[in-house]
DNA sequence: AGTTTCGGTGTACGTTCGTACACTCAAACC
DNA sequence: GGTTTGAGTGTACGAACGTACACCGAAACT
């Protein structure tokens, strides 16, 4: 069994020394999130596709049955974890996006590709799902996700739209130029999720960091490229 | 049982009439080919991870046991599978870099992603496969499709190095430009691919088409938006 | 205080899974 | 023409799967 695996118990003891009982719905909120973070970590290999129902009631330490108080299926348990994945990947965007309208050209590549860099550490489970059942999960999980990215790319060119010297841009080019953007964002993603994989395995501390460095190295020359060319582009007739 | 299952006989009737027998060899490739074919269709919904052995052996008409004759494993099956993909994508890239020197630089990048465009019709599943068990294919999978990848861009990176006006470029400047390029193509396949599954479910032809000239003609701004933003790039100091 | 609600239990089912083992029988070989 | 080889068969097993159903007991409600 898991190092994870946790047994849920239903008194906890509070700072007084004394027990006191859980609520009803504090309970049940406790067993979810056990049982969102048990298929989270499940799908860490392979996909959702792949975990049981019964896998995941086992890591939690509830009885196969009981996992329907929560969710229809695993799936529904899906949707819920795309929702809560993109929460903070909308949270990572919003603190980029911060009104910093003195910041030069180059600050604003830099600064993104760092706060993409931190976010990746911090919820580097819900990238890793997202990276996973985007093309591989159930087919509601596979197009929720898709539309959230889409999401995502509406944001970034509203965003584009504000910066300097963009006044030549159609609403086309703005869709393309985010489009873009947020491919290679995804795909840095992948990479950097896929580099702190290396770690767990047999890989010295000091290459994962060196690997990591690389990637965002190649992200920043990349986002810069990608503007750069953008600045210069005129749209067709 | 799906449409495609066909009972393998080991008798064909040749052009004259007469019956004829096939040599052993032959049954064999033909079973083996059955197999791949078959894994290649049951993978289309979600992934390899999500198939049986039984499920294959089912659908090709064979029992179970029977598989072990021709792999170890379905995850060894996986691996036949992106060797024979790369195959086909090997001969889309070598299409696309024949040696046409007089070529305009916006010709380039047309023929480039109209050759794409063909080569996804004409591979469907395999370009289908490869972009699923990239993400959540069995781990030896993902390994052998990440490396595959790598290799594309090295040679995309050589042919780069050829093009007129790059002499400014350093080997990594090349590789970071090929990464980014491969990405793009990448994720244009995919889009392609999805657009292609669509018309599977209740869409008009005309919409699919419509569709598939928007992912087009995204990419072919996108291509022309990186090289412009290259051609203007001078890696830092 | 009595009743209801509901998260979790335990058993029990039919299915599907991977795989072990002994078998067949025709092509291939000597 | 007798022997060997090997792709495919058939049965059989224990394990894991999703899920139906009756049940429990304590918090929540009246």
């Amino acid at each position: 069994m898991s190092v994870h695996t946790r047994a849920l118990t239903y008194a906890g003891r509070v700072d007084d020394g004394t027990l006191r009982t859980e609520s009803r719905v504090e309970r049940k909120q406790r067993t979810r999130r056990a049982i969102l973070d048990a298929a989270l970590r499940l799908s860490d290999q392979s996909s959702l596709i792949a975990v049981s129902l019964r896998q995941v009631a086992k890591e939690v330490g509830i009885v196969p049955t009981a996992f329907y108080r929560h969710f229809d299926s695993i799936e529904a348990l899906g949707l819920e974890l795309v929702d809560e994945s993109f929460q903070s990947l909308r949270a990572m965007l919003r603190e980029v996006r911060r009104p910093d309208d003195a910041a030069t050209f180059g600050a604003i590549v830099d600064q993104s590709i760092e706060t993409l860099i931190r976010h990746v550490h911090a919820h580097h489970a819900h990238f890793l799902f997202i990276a996973r059942e985007r093309a591989a999960g159930p087919a509601a999980v596979r197009e929720a996700i898709r539309h959230e990215i889409e999401l995502c790319e509406r944001e970034l060119a509203t965003d584009l739209a504000r910066l300097p010297g963009t006044d030549a841009w159609t609403p086309e080019d703005l869709r393309i130029l985010s489009n873009l953007i947020v491919t290679a964002m995804v795909s840095t993603a992948e990479q950097l999720i896929s580099a702190q994989g290396l770690s767990t395995q047999g890989r010295s501390t000091q290459g994962r960091q060196d690997l990591e460095k690389e990637i965002s190295e190649t992200a920043r020359a990349q986002l810069r490229m990608v503007l750069i060319g953008a600045l210069r582009w005129e749209s067709r007739p």
